[in-house]
DNA sequence: ACAGCATACCGGTATATACAACATCGGAAT
DNA sequence: ATTCCGATGTTGTATATACCGGTATGCTGT
C-alpha cells in the first residue's frame, strides 16, 4: 500500500501537530518552504495542506500563512463522542467503572448487525462518572473476530471507544435516539430518581464497511443532554 | 465577490444534477471532457470536480469515471428532518394541526439567541400526526424581521420548515437532543399515557449567519426514534 | 516622530504537461 | 469458444511556472 507524497507529508504535519512541536494557533511554514524541505513542488505541498484544512487540522488566511487550528474539539458533526474527553473538557473529573466483561455466544439480532460468522462476541459493561455521579452507562458489544484483543484492554486507562478507534478506526456510523423509562438496573447504576427518563443512544460503527461494534449508551435525562452543531454543505 | 473558474466549472455541474440532467448513478464528462467544454485546463476541471466529491454530490471510481452519487448518503447528516416528508416516505398519511399562531414580544432567551432587535416574534403551534396518531409537537419562534410573512402561511398546504427554508435557507443549525417527562398539555396534544417520556429537539436554524428560527419538537418516545446515519470524513 | 510608499512574502488561482495505475473493450491467437 | 494481449480511456499523482491580490515590514522623506 504505497502512499501519495502529498500524504507522506500530510502525515509528517500531523506528527508536529500531535507531538506538539507546532502549537496550536502558531504558523507553519508556508507552503514553499514545505516544498523545499520535502522536495516536492509546491502544488503537492498545498495538496497535502487542503487535507488538513478540509479536515480541520489546518487553517488558512490569505495572503498571511497557515495556522495550527486551536481546538479541533467539534470536528465531524454530530461526533462519534469520546465521553472521557468531553468530560475532561469540562474541567471535570472522569472516572469509569466495569461493571462485567465477558465473552458470550450472540443472540440472532447481534450476530446479524456485527456480520459474525464465528460463535461469540465480546460485551462490557461500564459506567462512566463525571465528578462522581455517572452520566453514562455504556453497553457495548464488540466483533471478537475484527478485534480479537478487545477484553484485555486495560479501560481504567484507556477508554473502549478509544481503543476500537486505534484498532479500526470508525468511518460509519449509524445512532439512534430514543427517550425511556430506566429499569431497576438502570436507575441503580446510573443513580438517576423516580420518574426521570433516560436518554438511549445506539451506535452502530463501522470501520471501512466491516461492523466493528453495536453499543447502547444510556444518560439520565437530567444531567445530560446531545448537543450538535451542524453546517449545512449542499 | 469574483468567483474562480473552478467554482463557476462545479456550480454547472450542480445545475445539471439538480435539473435532473445529469442523473442519480450515470456518468458525467471526463475531467478531459469538462476542461474543453469550459475552455479551461484539466487541473482547474478536476478542482471544480473535487469539491462536489468533498460535499457528496459525486463519487470517483478510478480509472473509470466520476459518477452522480445516490442521494441515499445524504450528505448532510443528522439532516434538518422534514417530518411530512419522512411520514410519507413511510406511506403513512400526514396532517398537521395549528394550535395558535401568534405575534409577541419575546423574552430576553429568545431576543438573544434570534438577535432580535424589533420587540415582535411569532410563535406557532403545530401538531403533526401519522396516520391519526399525533407524533410531534412543534413550538416554533421565528424571527419576524427575516420572515415577515411567515403568519400568512397557510400552514396546511406548507410545512412551516418548508416555507422557511424557502425564504431562508438553512445552512447552519445548533440541535439539542433532551428526554423529558411531559408536561400535562403535552401529554393530552400527544396522547401519551402516564410514565411514558418524550424526546425534546431543539433546533435553532441559521441562514448565511442569520439566526432564523429557534424550535422545540416534541416526541412520544413510545412512537418515536431520531436516527441518522454518518460516514466519517477525517 | 510619523506618514507614506516600495518591496518581499504568502496563499489563491490557472495552465500545460507528463507519467502511473487501473479498467474496459476489442481483436488476435489458441 | 475461450484465453490472452494490447490499445485506449479515465482517474491519480507530480512538477514547473505564472500571475493576482492581499498583508506585513521596513525604509524613506518630511
Amino acid at each position: 500500500m504505497k502512499l501519495p507524497k502529498y500524504r507522506l507529508i500530510s502525515n509528517e504535519i500531523k506528527k508536529k501537530i500531535s507531538a506538539s512541536l507546532w502549537k496550536a494557533g502558531s504558523q507553519i511554514p508556508s507552503e514553499t518552504e514545505l516544498a523545499n524541505h520535502f522536495s516536492a513542488s509546491r502544488m503537492t505541498a498545498r495538496k497535502a495542506v487542503d487535507e488538513l484544512v478540509n479536515s480541520g487540522v489546518l487553517e488558512r488566511v490569505a495572503s498571511v500563512g497557515t495556522f495550527v487550528k486551536e481546538p479541533a474539539a467539534q470536528s465531524s458533526l454530530l461526533e462519534i463522542r469520546n465521553i472521557a474527553d468531553e468530560i475532561r473538557s469540562r474541567g471535570h473529573v472522569h472516572k469509569m467503572t466495569v461493571l462485567s466483561k465477558l465473552m458470550l455466544i450472540p443472540n440472532d439480532a447481534i450476530a446479524f448487525t456485527l456480520s459474525l460468522n464465528s460463535r461469540t462476541v465480546y460485551k462490557i459493561i461500564i459506567v462512566h462518572w463525571e465528578n462522581d455521579q455517572p452520566i453514562q452507562l455504556e453497553e457495548r458489544y464488540v466483533n471478537a473476530e475484527r478485534v480479537p484483543l478487545f477484553l484485555q484492554q486495560d479501560f481504567s486507562k484507556i477508554t473502549a471507544s478509544e481503543y476500537l478507534n486505534s484498532i479500526a478506526p470508525v468511518t460509519e456510523a449509524e445512532i439512534t435516539v430514543e427517550a425511556v423509562m430506566p429499569t431497576k438496573i438502570l436507575k441503580h447504576n446510573l443513580q438517576v430518581d423516580d420518574g426521570v427518563p433516560c436518554l438511549k443512544v445506539t451506535r452502530i460503527t463501522h470501520s471501512h464497511g466491516q461492523p466493528i461494534c453495536y453499543a447502547v449508551l444510556y444518560h439520565p435525562a437530567n444531567r445530560f443532554k446531545l448537543t450538535s452543531h451542524l453546517n449545512i454543505v449542499k
